[in-house]
DNA sequence: TTGCTTATTGAAAATGATTCCCATTTCCAA
DNA sequence: TTGGAAATGGGAATCATTTTCAATAAGCAA
């Protein structure tokens, strides 16, 4: 299974070796899941996706490493409020949307995607201000609109 | 202590009558807290401040009352992800500022007043978009900066 | 390749916030 | 005043996340 000889290193290889971590099989696998599913995984979700080809895998590293990515800037992490942290690559196809439409009742989320080029110009001036302002390094943002599914209300 | 005969009923009190909800001392107790304490109280906080004059009231119960208040949309809760929830009066003079300047790495919150009418004009907008668009109740909320502050990048 | 050093790992225990359970107390409408 | 439902509180239970620590493995040097 190994194909540490094998010099087509994926995308973040070379962050890794900047930072002096080692390149490990969980490291590898966890990044294979958050490569291949889209949208917002939980830690357990991530934790059972590995699991299926590499059951020796353990909760805790999932954690270690999902923090470690989250400080390398690999992943964003979200907060849905529903208890559970989760997770997704902070570049790729869907990496703009940190915009959610989020059911107090059932915790369902939308990522909606309209308004977006309207929203993205005005948080990013916003966030620029602001950083001038109380001297802050801003390197996300989170807008969430809280409410009741068709569902539920 | 009892002021029950005195028809100078707090604000809050119709509301707890029209849900049939009782006006106990442990409810007033915490109103009073949330009322008199700007800011995000956690749990915790409010239990700390309740219990220096009434000790007899658990913890349990202001967890209990909080979310009571959430339903009723009494108070907001807040999340600035960092484990534990926070709540503040959803009415009052501080009632506009959901909007949150996070450090990543203390923890440190700034409410910033700056550009809220934009702010505001804008979300709103997206809110009535969106409440239509997907069929949602849109109550509140929240959009947070991440980053890191002055003393910690 | 072979060791060696040290980062990484996994299992189990610890933690911390929040919720549940249930026997007891309290509110309040009749 | 009183009966019954609602509310309470304290401890136990739950759930996500962290910590601990002994065992393992990555990757550099020889």
């Amino acid at each position: 299974m190994s194909r540490t000889r094998n010099r087509n290193f994926p995308w973040w290889h070379q962050q890794f070796v900047d930072n002096g971590y080692r390149i490990t099989e969980p490291r590898q696998a966890i990044l294979k899941v958050l490569n291949k599913t889209a949208g917002h995984l939980s830690v357990e979700d991530i934790y059972h996706q590995v699991h299926k080809r590499y059951s020796n895998i353990g909760l805790t590293t999932v954690y270690r490493t999902v923090g470690l990515l989250e400080n390398m800037g690999i992943v964003r992490k979200l907060d849905f409020g529903d208890g559970r942290a989760r997770y997704e690559l902070s570049k790729g196809p869907q990496a703009i949307h940190h915009h959610h439409l989020i059911c107090k009742n059932c915790g369902k989320v939308i990522d909606y995607k309209e308004y977006l080029d309207n929203e993205l110009k005005f948080v990013n001036k916003v966030e620029g201000l602001l950083e001038k302002k109380y001297n802050f390094k801003i390197d996300s943002h989170q807008l969430s609109f809280y409410g009741l599914c068709e569902k539920c209300k």
